[in-house]
DNA sequence: GATCTGGACTAGAGCGCTCTAGTTCTGGCT
DNA sequence: AGCCAGAACTAGAGCGCTCTAGTCCAGATC
């Protein structure tokens, strides 16, 4: 900086007046002072800038790496942070690296506010987090009154599911449960509130997961079920857990939707893709990162203290080709407007 | 920091060098400063102790987000990295966020060095990058000199599949290539001189890609061959494309391994799931992050100022139940050893 | 011509650490 | 007692920025 400084000929005080843009400089000398930079290919060190100023406009977001879906939510929330003049401070979670130990670091950066993808933090640890810094957590509710929830509705995503099976006049409708995931126990109480809502249905849960692998030991389970109990329908946790399910029974000569309907959770890439062609109810990816973005920017930004924000976006279905009416076998009257 | 000196009696000074664990302060000190932080719930600011010090022990990685196989590479240099005492600082790239930016903000922060996952920057770019600091590219060979590499044999996965599938008795393999992605070129090479040492092959090369999508599309290419020039087996550009390609020619009432046989590239977690059990070349994630941190280290640490690692690690072949022999169309004669 | 105004610029004190060059204290040895 | 080594601890100057409280000066106002 020194030396920027020298080079354009005013002082270093000017330099940094330059590089955050603000009023102070005329147009000739921001010309100069960038020039001098880019000749001695100069960037100002982040570590300094944010230690001397008393903002950091920096976010922490812990997420899961290779997770698909976290993959899409970084994405947006890159765009919308950086629109709101803040930096993002990634920390990621794996198997041998805790959602705690990634929030630690996180509070070491001395981010302004953090971000939890798909928290599995207890209720205590969250309490306390959320009593040091601003905290969303996104796809995950949470009854901690000062942590800000970014979610879908899961539990309404369920029931477009199972309403959507139903017209199409499945009465057998199973559940790929996600157990005590994020966003779990809220899609299984969409399914048994739209089952018990919806006549002619009765309640089938099958244990599911977050992965292919959990898709597939639903999958032999439900080809354990005699062909009378077996269901002609599931909605599956996510789409992974629909995809896995769904290669499984194919593998057992089943056709998806002519034997089975499958319809999936979240929308990702892959379900769309023509060869899966899932039907899903679909997670806005792209708008769960502007309101976890906007939460914690206006708490931080805000005037008043608002209270922590709680959006609920509200899931849409997306109709491809793993579902259709059922076969003959299935619906017990024979329709007369089949064609 | 001041509070906590006060709190344990000490000076500021004392504090620091407890925690940073040097030597030069007694057992009891020790912990009179730690019980003093951990009541006023203090923890040192990373950015001001990367300030204050000469170096910053921090390596910046660049990644895709979503992308499954750096997600097990992270997961490795997480744990390498904080055995070689060393910080990760995580930057994404996604379709908005160029590699280039991605890299930009890892220099401002700093990073004494810097980990290119899959990299897909220009040669200048890349020369240009490591003028400024040492780097280490993974997956991706470079012909820069200072750019140090870290990547699988890629040339010799390809010939192990080929090896594989024709020790199986296979003569038409097809390579579903990958294009211009980080090892494409390696893996296309590495399929042609297999195919040209081996008796009775001869090249087939169907465009195929990173993704299940480009599988897919490839199978459709490969099922638009007369069954007389179609390919008893494929060679895939990685597990995704296999897992794509198989998907495709299974709904059009093909039979894997029967009627063709699959092998996948990388070993990613699906592909070991009993119900896809693909037959793959095995990259070593653990391998590569060990190596690209190593890579790093030796430079920083190192006094002598050693040549950029050049680091190529043996792929490794995992048969599973993608590949078989040929059946007996393919293969002309009949085999008295069939049993 | 004196006064005022506002834009352009600068000096220098922090920010919260690290680290060098000390000082002080303890205990062992002659 | 006198001396000394080494362990334990401290003072204070950075690190590369930000930011407040200025200074300086050209031009407008009366």
């Amino acid at each position: 900086m020194e030396h920027v400084a020298a080079r354009a000929g005013v002082s270093r005080a000017l330099v940094s007046i330059v590089f955050r843009g603000v009023p102070g400089a005329s147009e000739a000398t921001r010309e100069r002072v960038l020039a001098a930079a880019r000749e001695l290919d100069y960037r100002p060190d982040t570590r300094a800038s944010r230690l001397g100023s008393s903002r950091t406009r920096t976010l922490g977001v812990t997420f899961s790496v290779g997770h698909a879906f976290h993959g899409d939510l970084l994405e947006s929330l890159y765009t919308h942070a950086d629109a709101a003049a803040y930096e993002l401070v990634l920390s990621g979670v794996t198997p041998s690296r805790s959602e705690e130990a990634a929030v630690e670091t996180l509070l070491a950066e001395r981010c302004e506010g953090i971000v939890l993808l798909g928290s599995s933090q207890s209720t205590a640890q969250l309490t306390r987090l959320a009593g040091r810094v601003p905290v969303v957590s996104v796809l995950r509710p949470s009854s901690v009154e000062d942590v800000g929830v970014v979610r879908t509705d899961d539990g309404a995503g369920l029931r477009l599911a199972v309403e959507h099976l139903r017209s199409l006049g499945h009465t057998r409708i199973a559940l790929l449960d996600g157990g005590r995931t994020a966003g779990g126990a809220e899609r299984r109480r969409g399914y048994r509130t739209a089952v018990r809502r919806l006549p002619a249905l009765s309640e089938i849960v099958l244990p599911g997961g977050l992965s292919e692998l959990e898709g597939a030991a639903a999958a032999l389970a439900f080809l354990d079920l005699s062909p009378r109990e077996r269901p002609s329908a599931v909605a599956a946790f996510n789409d992974r857990c629909a995809i896995g399910f769904i290669d499984v029974v194919r593998q057992h000569g089943l056709r998806v939707p002519d034997d089975v309907s499958v319809v999936g959770f979240d929308d990702i890439t892959e379900a769309g893709y023509p060869h899966v062609a899932l039907t899903t109810v679909r997670q806005d990816a792209e708008q769960l990162g502007v309101e976890a973005v906007r939460a914690l920017a206006d708490r931080l930004d805000g005037s008043a203290a608002t209270a922590p924000a709680r959006v609920v976006i509200q899931p849409e279905l997306v109709v491809r080709s793993s579902t259709a009416r059922p076969s003959e076998v299935e619906s017990p009257r024979p329709r007369p407007d089949l064609s």
